[in-house]
DNA sequence: GGGATATTGTTAGGATGCGAACAACCTACA
DNA sequence: TGTAGGTTGTTCGCATCCTAACAATATCCC
């Protein structure tokens, strides 16, 4: 882990408590950097970009896939955002009650729910999604422009993988 | 944001929506991608070896630090894991309870509050930071060997970029 | 047709994490 | 010395997100 200590530091310290065992060091910095950049980022855009809105992050989520693809059935929604269609369900009455989409039940099949945007949500998402997706390229800068098509890659393999088997 | 559609599809309908405007699709992938890698593994890494101990990933974040650094202050641990002085109170009492460490408040200064491991809590991390490691290789797996430590430095510069104004 | 099985969205309950307020303690400075 | 202001860990209230249970609906198969 980075933080106060240098990694070498860390690694004296592990091998003084694990002696013999050999420990993959690299793999654990993967691991240990890849949560603290991904809260870093959150807690950026939330405080940046969403707080404005008083939007969470999942809010902006749902926001966004049902910008892109609407009108679109709220399982696909968890489905692409990533969580649980529990949690889709209270967050679909928030944005719902603020008039940026609606629900509407689908014709072909009783237990589906539809979702699509307002007029209001569509003027919020031209003005809040460029301001995002400016704050996206703040958070992508520090990386060599020639390597972030290889980071976004390399994330995506490590999540196929790792939900492959589960 | 990958899911059931294609990159390609995506961007075609963000174009649709904003025209002109011109969006960085990488930086989007990248942190889209982000958030999806990070949930993933922790998902992974909590059902596996994490819950044999009923243990959340804080909780393991907490003894691991602990365990390389001891004793240590909690305000230290906190700063090292990336979450708040309130959320750690609560975990630090819940691992308090199970004996794994120990709370000792500082002779020098009289507010803080150091952490020492338990000979059991010793015993755990013995047989669990392996454990844990071995699941980190297989996340980091998918990842070119060569490539590994490159993508720890960029999740790396990336977190420093995003805290350094906030 | 019609009952067993599966799927969907919602609800209820619990776990987790944060910010704000607070009391105890330390430090600086007049 | 003593008082104002900063820091630390804890408590409290709140938001978020998950799993499990449930009712409504659809599908399968005899």
């Amino acid at each position: 882990m980075p933080g106060p200590h240098t990694l070498v530091e860390t690694e004296r310290r592990v091998d003084e408590r694990l002696g013999q065992l050999d420990i993959d060091f690299t793999s654990m910095a993967v691991v240990s950097n890849l949560f603290r950049a991904a809260n870093a980022v959150r807690n950026h855009l939330e405080r940046t970009v969403l707080a404005e809105h008083d939007l969470s992050w999942t809010g902006f989520v749902v926001l966004w896939v049902t910008w892109i693809w609407e009108p679109i059935e709220t399982r696909q929604i968890a489905v692409e955002g990533g969580f649980s269609k529990a949690t889709l369900t209270g967050v679909l009455s928030t944005l719902e009650g603020r008039g940026w989409l609606a629900r509407e039940k689908s014709q072909s099949d009783g237990r589906l729910v539809l979702v699509r945007m307002t007029p209001a949500g569509r003027d919020l998402m031209e003005t809040l999604f460029p301001a995002f997706n400016e704050q996206e390229r703040h958070v992508a800068s520090p990386v060599d422009p020639a390597k972030r098509g290889e980071l976004a890659e390399m994330l995506r393999v490590v999540t196929v993988n790792v939900e492959k088997q589960s």
